[in-house]
DNA sequence: ATGAATACTGTATATTTTTACAGTATAAAT
DNA sequence: ATTTATACTGTAAAAATATACAGTATTCAT
């Protein structure tokens, strides 16, 4: 028997106790479970103990209260990856991954974001309105874009270290590359740009090109 | 006297509750805590009472571990915008936003995630390794992404209805359009695309930089 | 068909946990 | 100078909680 199966009565027992610390925000003693389901505090304790076996919850003896849920596991978004065609494509066995956003966002404690405006990165495909996730901690290499400070005012580019010069180059033919003294002081970069998410549905846009005008 | 401060014996006692719970996930009792701290419980419901009073956390009377602590604000990334020059960047006046991913991720329970391949949304500025999130419940409308199922074969393309029917155009002149009966068996609209992520770590770059080339 | 797990009831009892009452001492506030 | 809040101690009692033991009835897999 796979651990996972729980009886109608667990399920009905495990509801409860999840239904209790929703509310309480703290976990319910047997005797109010028993109370609430109308059985007996042996029954509640029953359940508790089977509960504990399969791993749904664990109960701690002899404490009152101690009860803890198991939390979920981080129910991520599944993705799919492109399949030959003729299969089908949205099956258990086509998820290559889920997303977890606490692997892309939650990298470094001091994230942070930074919308794009303009068109200055426009050729790395970076475009107004994108959300732009910025790990202060990381190192800058060559080649990777970054978002820093040139004399008080904030700029994304393409970073390059020229021996003890730094070249901010944009992705726009329009616009001129940056060259600093790596130890200017009117210089700093904020952070290294790792990710960017982009809103494409017709409300966000529009929220946004809200925002934009208002500004 | 805002009911702000507290007294160290408070914040003694306070540290201590968020600890127990930290490690139990269940809230302690008056006697465990007088135990660790070495007082009297008196000592510890006093505290406890006048933490309830000045809102740090919820203390129930006649309960066992009746303790909630009050929940903190979700952390979420804080995101600047673009501010103008001279004034200081990343301050908290300069928050326009933070970043909780729950507003993007899970606007519907069955949002799921595909990697775009190809450049037949270039002019989208969607790239091969980004990340789509598509969402199956929301009604397609004119203009919008969408991922359809075209005789078996997955595709993203600009989504317009004509009369009965559809018209899925890729953003790259290199493809022709597809045109096909609104309830043609052969296709089905998956979902909408609402985001995309795109990480931007070096080899990302890297790779995105090598593929453009090649096209 | 039969042992094992489930799903209970009921009555006690042990233990844990909270509260009540009566103080003492110190620091801050009016 | 005198109240008021804080920060405790100590003992005892009330209450809330968990467990122990002894059953019964039902389901379920072998």
């Amino acid at each position: 028997m796979s651990a996972e199966t729980l009886t109608k009565a667990q399920q009905r027992m495990l509801k409860m106790v999840r239904e209790y610390i929703e509310e309480n925000h703290f976990p319910p003693t047997l005797s109010e479970l028993a109370k609430t389901l109308d059985v007996n505090v042996n029954a509640v304790r029953d359940h508790l103990l089977a509960l504990d076996r399969k791993k749904f919850l664990r109960y701690v003896p002899n404490i009152s209260r101690g009860i803890e849920l198991m939390q979920e596991k981080p129910k991520g978004i599944p993705i799919y990856g492109y399949v030959p065609a003729g299969h089908p494509f949205m099956s258990q066995e086509n998820i290559v991954d889920t997303f977890e956003v606490q692997r892309y966002i939650s990298a470094s404690d001091d994230m942070f974001g930074v919308y794009v405006r303009g068109d200055s990165m426009k050729d790395a495909q970076l475009a107004t309105g994108d959300l732009l996730f910025v790990d202060p901690k990381r190192d800058a290499q060559n080649g990777v874009i970054v978002v820093a400070l040139v004399e008080g005012e904030p700029t994304v580019k393409w970073f390059y270290r020229e021996g003890s010069m730094v070249r901010l180059v944009p992705a726009n033919k329009k616009y001129k590359p940056i060259v600093i003294a790596r130890h200017d002081e009117s210089f700093k970069v904020l952070g290294v740009v790792v990710g960017m998410i982009r809103a494409l549905d017709k409300q966000r846009i529009d929220s946004f090109m809200k925002y934009k005008k208002a500004s």
